[in-house]
DNA sequence: TTGTTAGTGCAAAGCATTCGCAATAGGAAC
DNA sequence: GTTCCTATTGCGAATGCTTTGCACTAACAA
């Protein structure tokens, strides 16, 4: 617990910033919820925790944390974004467009779309966000055996 | 281009709405750009033709051709919506983070993924959205040679 | 042609996110 | 531990994209 803090403070120093009370805590809110909050969320439990919050230094605190590659930002949804630490390997998301529910998983076929892209367009892939949305076990269920194209 | 016209009417008629001269405009607009437009842009093409445009009803109007599948929305960069028209087969988006250049690409790996995770997670794959961020080619010539780990 | 009402333009919200600035607090050097 | 420099914070105001309320206009069915 205290290690990480060292580490940490190790990567802040590598990038030329502090590491804040307020840093500290938008970070560990992040690794100990689900992953998936949003930057309002991140601030009401932050400030659970500590008053010492404001909704600006989220945001501000997000942005730095994402630069410095310890927080991946989505856009799962609409409207807002979500945030998500870095701590497991890369992952992609399958949203339920009925229930919202999220599933998580990995598969080394994106590594090998990224490869193909690579090579035919000559880019450098340093990014992949893979977004699949349908309809989870559950809600198929529910919504009536097998055919459910209404809607 | 009056077939179509007749078409689309039939789809409004439908979906129960009217096919407006506003309606019109804005998917030719988006039919006749190469993709990716915001709503913005949008706005400004369909008004360069037509005064008889407001950004409220390019708003209102995209919002309307997405319910009915006719436009695609994508939140490809950071701030505000990208759309374009369905007319091709699915496709997939590359972003050069340097320059915003967007590259669409497709592959059958996508669809392998999406058959993947159904049967691993009992779920019914509808949508695929996947992006990938980097350089381009371009961008990484011109930041000299290879090694552009400045920034 | 006429009536009904979905669709429009305009300007005024709404929301998530960012910014300006004075006050605060990391943390490197003493 | 103390001091100093300046990155970081909190606040509220501002921004920028998007939506909405309302009176007016125009699709389109009869």
């Amino acid at each position: 617990m205290s290690e990480s803090n060292d580490h940490l403070r190790d990567a802040f120093r590598a990038a030329g910033r502090r590491l804040t009370r307020q840093r500290r805590l938008v970070l560990r809110v992040l690794e100990e919820s689900d992953g998936h909050l949003e930057a309002e969320n991140v601030y009401l439990q932050a400030k659970a925790r500590d008053t010492h919050v404001s909704l600006a230094t989220v945001y501000r605190t997000l942005a730095v944390l994402k630069e410095m590659g310890l927080v991946e930002e989505h856009r799962l949804g609409e409207e807002h974004s979500h945030y998500e630490s870095m701590r497991d390997s890369p992952h992609y998301h399958f949203t339920c467009l009925d229930c919202g529910r999220v599933i998580e998983f990995d598969t080394p076929l994106v590594a090998q779309i990224k490869q193909e892209l690579s090579k035919r367009e000559g880019v450098r892939v340093t990014g992949a966000h893979l977004h699949l949305s349908g309809c989870c076990a559950q809600c198929q269920t529910k919504a009536g055996g097998q055919s459910n194209n209404e809607k």
